[in-house]
This record gives structure tokens, sequence and C-alpha cells, in this order.
DNA sequence: CCAGATACTTGGTACGACAAGGTATATGAC
DNA sequence: GTCATATACCTTGTCGTACCAAGTATCTGG
């Protein structure tokens, strides 16, 4: 009983998974970048933010936050807030991270320029 | 013997792997939107368009293609044009991959504006 | 005749995104 | 009292795509 033949909505998801492959860190560093957050606090941001464009899941984020902790492009620190239940684990960007995040930007920026170029050309926009 | 602590250009190439992932789709469909190409030639315009970021590996279009073909969102001719050697295999795009581009065009559009005000916000671009 | 451009194909590997599952604490519903 | 829900973090296994590397085949120029 699987929708082998009914498409249309399971493919978009598809799309975005792929399409949105790599955008994570750019948004987690962006983020960081203005000030620290825990984890789930970063899962609830990006929910909201860009109408789920950018939302990831929770077994996306915590794995890239340990591969950018490793990297040294961000920093973490448990915080046990008086009367409040489970820890949270604080993230901050780092020194490296901010070089790292400068260079991310203008990749993204450079590849959206380029898809730009390449579709308004096709799009007979300049006509 | 590995670079550790020596990189800053290696990884760039990588970024830009992961950034980039995905966009080899649209800006396939893109061009044949615009007229019947051959894999070859999508090679070499992918390469010089857009400054190298949309540039793709044989590895990764051949096989793209298949899929696209697979998924009725292009269909291929083989011609040997009379006097030349290799015979060249034609794409085009399907009415179902031109739907398909809508979508995908959509979903970029989506994310990079998302992602836009994200790093706008950040940037105290609002002051 | 062999190197290099053209042109398509395929097998193996790397890596991130995710689904699914697990741990643990607090709160409000029944 | 316990059950669902929200908060909060983590891990294992699977999947899809990009790439490297190598192979096939034709034509051109040194």
């Amino acid at each position: 009983m699987v929708d082998i033949a009914e498409e249309g909505a399971p493919t978009l998801h598809r799309l975005r998974r792929e399409l949105a492959r790599g955008t994570a860190e750019l948004a987690v560093l962006s983020i960081l970048s203005s000030g620290r957050r825990y984890g789930y606090e970063l899962l609830k941001l990006l929910q909201t933010a860009g109408a789920g464009v950018l939302e990831i899941k929770e077994g996306t984020l915590y794995p890239l936050l340990h591969r950018l902790e490793d990297a040294g492009l961000i920093a973490s620190s448990w915080e046990v807030e008086g009367g409040r239940g489970r820890p949270r684990k604080y993230y901050s960007i780092t020194d490296h991270g901010r070089g790292h995040l400068a260079l991310l930007r203008a990749e993204w920026s450079e590849l959206v320029e380029a898809m730009r170029a390449l579709l308004d050309t096709l799009d007979g926009v300049h006509r």
C-alpha cells in the first residue's frame, strides 16, 4: 500500500533534502555568530525561521554540532540553571568559526549568483 | 602525513561540493528547457557558466541524466551525424520535466529567500 | 603511432540528512 | 499514581548523491 505511482508531494521532500544540503552548517554558524544558543533552541529557531525551508531534524543537528565542535569552529559548555530540569549545552562560535563562516557566506553568494545568472538567461528576461 | 593543521584550500572544495548539492538537477533541467543538448555539451556549458561554481564532473552528470530519464523528466535520442565520429546522445526536456523544473525553481527561490532573510537579520542590516 | 580532445559508461567510496530509537526531567490531564 | 506532552540531548543504520578512477571508442595532429 505504498504510493509508488502516487507522487507530487513526497518528491518535494526529497528535493528539499538535496537542495538544502550543506545549508545547515551555514545557518547554524550564522545564528551562533549573533550569540550563544543551545541545541534545542537552534532546532526551534530553524523550524520557525524561513517558513520551514531551513528546518533540520535532531538527527541532523546534533551530529552537525559535534562535527563543528571537533573542527574547532564552535565551543560548548553545559549549564544547569537552578530549579530547571534537563541541563542545556550552550554553543558559541569561535574566531576560527567566524573565519569559516565568512568563507561559507562567500561560497553561498557565488552559488546563488551563478544560479540566478543561469536562470535569468534562460528565462529570456534579457529579451 | 595528513594536513591536519594545514588547511584553507582543500576545504573550500568540499564546502562548494556540499553547498551546491542538488543544484545539478536544477541547472541541467534549466538548460534543457531552452533546447536539446548532449551530455558533453552540458558538461562544458556548466564549466564555463557561473565561473565554475556550477561545474559538475562526468561521474556526476551521466548518472544524473540517466536518473532524470528514468523518471521521465527528460528524453534522449542517439544521433550519428554523417562524417562525424563518436555518436552523440541528445537530451530534451519532457512536459513532466517542465513541471518538475517549476517545482525545483520554486524550492530554490524559497531556500535562497530564507537564507537571505536569516543572513540579513544577523548582519544587523536592519540596524 | 601515440597523445589528446571528444563522448559516453560504470564501479567503488565518502559523507551528510534523516528515520527511528533511546535517556532523562518537568508539567498538566485523567 | 500514571500517561501524554514538551523539553533536552544522543546514537545507529540507511539512503542518495557527488566524485574518483578507469574503461570504451572515434577522430586529429605531431
